[in-house]
DNA sequence: GACATTCGCAACCAATCTGATTACAATTGG
DNA sequence: CCAATTGTAATCAGATTGGTTGCGAATGTC
């Protein structure tokens, strides 16, 4: 029996999850050792804290982020920015698979529904193969440099 | 004012949606010049018949089924299968991107916030075109043939 | 030690999305 | 004319998503 927090979706396609997961590093990143607490950025990203601290959570368990709890607390990054792929946000924050095949299973008494998962799934491995190296092609650092061309940062 | 009808989902993941397409076009290449109705394409994927006639709806607006109304009506392949890549099975039935950046759009007084999109999309078309050309690799007679290695198709 | 701040997390809610289903007009062959 | 079949709108239930509240635990400040 998995809790009502567990049961959470199976999507797993680029969603705003990980475009809020990139947010917050570059977030991170530009502020350095300074921390940033979880209402700082939800006035960035423009949602709830409680977001928030449920993303930074994932992304903490994968070694990103680390969290200081208590007065003064908040967020910082884990390891450097350029040590930080988009495809490590991706690993941390995805449910599932790209993939999402037949909700209902096919017919097993025809030879194509009973077959056509499997082959399908080997294609669609590849396909997410191909996706999942072009994002491990850019960092947290590199999108940084390209935001960051011009004023100052909200806050400062 | 978009219809009820119009007014559908966003998402554009690899969903069922083109893994249910692929195992309609296969089974329209297994018929050969036979023509399927929805019912019995409906019964070898396990499910209701209109949902087979709202997804081939898209087919034929891209031009890879042809239909024919009417008693003894159905569907078939509109082109040789080797000509129809699971690519144009992508793009004809999906909707929207791969993408979905942030749903609520971001603080613009934050300059990363204000920028963020730009960048990431930037990315996000990159690993889409990578995750295209994965597809564009395989056809429907390239599955075809390796699920039908084995017995006869369903009903015949 | 009391207190304010902040994270962690479970529970719940409203909106949205999805596939299934019903219904019916339009088309076509017999 | 009738039966079979597509085309499409409307509706429904279930799943998914992000937002919100609530509260316990941790931690710095006074």
């Amino acid at each position: 029996m998995v809790s009502i927090q567990e049961a959470r979706g199976q999507g797993g396609c680029i969603n705003s999850r990980h475009a809020i997961s990139v947010h917050i590093l570059v977030l991170l990143d530009v502020l350095g050792a300074e921390r940033a607490t979880s209402e700082w950025i939800a006035r960035s990203v423009n949602t709830n804290p409680v977001v928030i601290r449920r993303l930074i959570a994932a992304l903490r368990r994968a070694g990103l982020v680390e969290s200081l709890p208590g007065q003064r607390g908040g967020y910082r990054l884990a390891r450097a920015a350029v040590a930080i792929s988009l495809l490590d946000v991706y690993e941390a924050v995805k449910e599932g698979g790209l993939i999402q095949t037949h909700r209902s299973t096919p017919n097993a008494n025809c030879p194509v529904g009973a077959r056509i998962e499997e082959s399908l799934d080997l294609v669609y491995r590849k396909a997410e193969a191909a996706l999942e190296q072009e994002l491990a092609a850019h960092t947290i650092a590199d999108l940084k440099q390209s935001i960051m061309a011009g004023g100052p940062v909200c806050g400062s």
